[in-house]
DNA sequence: CTCCTCCGGAGAATGCCGTTCTCCGGCGGA
DNA sequence: TCCGCCGGAGAACGGCATTCTCCGGAGGAG
């Protein structure tokens, strides 16, 4: 409950990926090796850290931005880390001293495109005053947002690979949708406020209504809906002011 | 629309993944072989031609029942192919003969399993007389059925390989789940028919339904929801069923 | 009965890719 | 000027899907 409270949306520019650096930047290979050695390295070590840990913050985004590239006009993670590498112009060796592995770039993409597009979904909102307009303009601009001409490839990608990776790094990834879930919650707690829907639990209702649209992207990935998004949109919409109505 | 109609549940005995056949088993191989030689051959090739099918049914239907066993307690797609052939006893030449890959035995095992797994859930329902009874327990016992002890991360499996072969396959994927749908729409259907729930598409509120709960699956296999799954079964209800009333 | 053909098994070879390891040049501090 | 580590280049390794090769045995043809 209490910790989807703590990603708020919109605090932090997206700068991007920052946070894969506490998994393994200098947790396990660099202090193991200054540790085994004699304790003097490690103050020779200390001084030029600040500038060791700003490069590798930038290396650290260009991969995740090559990755980004990577997955929007391949079509998927079927890339190579060769690829990632090769296109961030760095070395294998940075690229594992920057992640554990493939998996975790791809976690750190999660991250940073799970913040953007809840900015951009946030912005959305902001122009409407009415509470059950918010609300609406909430759930079918997400699914706006990502059935734009060329994103939904790439939407399908992340939600796979989302799957597959909340198996694999339940931990990383638990949070990784709040953001999104956020912007739903405000919105449904104003139109609460205002009497425009019944009252209820604002936060199961906003997982609920959030869940349903993206359960119907990837109806639309799989091509299992031949209607256009636009109209399925507004038949969620449908669907869900009628479930919440007072 | 009317593809959906084809795949009426329960008209066939869950003896599985017999459509694979049709794609590789001599089709490429087979008959260019054939016809690459002389024309005489054919005739030689016709003559245990049945046997050579009855065969090749049995040694198909076996490798997927392996892979359903491997699958459900190695916890996901992770099985080597090797390790199919191994556990099926047959060979590696074998199954490329029945399947063009791996992944067409995946999808030879999806659709055994959602024919099996729609029935399963079309036999719940028949308990029920009362409409909107009958719509709820089709919501609520899919629900069950798939979180049952054991059987989540199975499903799990299954949903993340399904949105993977859904881009990969998508002719092969499109139709899987509408055994399940199927039973949803016939539900909705009853329960409109009896003005239990309001008029409308019944196929796509079936749909809404059943996307509906699928997602919510989805969140609970990513841990993203700490509630109990029978909770999230009466809540998903109680939603469902405000949507729908008249 | 014998030969010839083709089916199918066993498993080696290939190729791709993630991950690790080795070597080496260059840069910043003593 | 010398030393030590940082980071680049890319070779080496291991796992796995897929393909290829070899071989035995069954079953029709003569």
């Amino acid at each position: 409950m209490a910790s989807g409270a703590r990603d708020t949306v919109g605090t932090e520019p997206p700068s991007g990926a920052v946070r894969a650096r506490g998994n393994t930047l200098r947790g396990a290979s660099g202090a193991r090796a200054a540790g085994a050695g004699r304790a003097e390295t490690r103050r020779a070590e200390l001084r030029s850290l600040p500038d060791a840990r700003s490069r590798q913050v930038e290396v650290t985004s260009r991969l995740v931005e090559s990755a980004r590239d990577l997955v929007w006009d391949a079509g998927g993670p079927n890339f190579t880390v060769n690829q990632v590498v090769a296109a961030a112009g760095t070395s294998l060796k940075s690229f594992y001293r920057c992640f554990a592995g493939k998996d975790e770039l791809l976690v750190a993409l999660f991250e940073d495109d799970a913040r953007r597009g809840a900015d951009a979904l946030a912005s959305m909102v902001d122009g409407e005053a009415e509470p059950l307009e918010r609300l609406r303009v909430v759930v079918v601009g997400l699914f706006r947002f990502l059935t734009v001409e060329g994103r939904l490839p790439y939407a399908a990608a992340l939600v796979r690979e989302h799957l597959r990776l909340a198996e694999s790094h339940p931990d990383q990834l638990r949070g990784v949708l709040h953001p999104f879930v956020g912007v739903f919650e405000a919105a449904v707690a104003t139109a609460q406020a205002s009497g425009a829907v019944r009252a209820g639990d604002a936060r199961r209702d906003a997982r609920t209504l959030f869940h349903l649209v993206l359960s119907h992207l990837h109806a639309l990935i799989c091509h299992q809906i031949e209607e256009p998004p636009t109209k399925v949109a507004e038949e969620l919409w449908a669907f869900c002011s009628a479930a919440l109505r007072p």
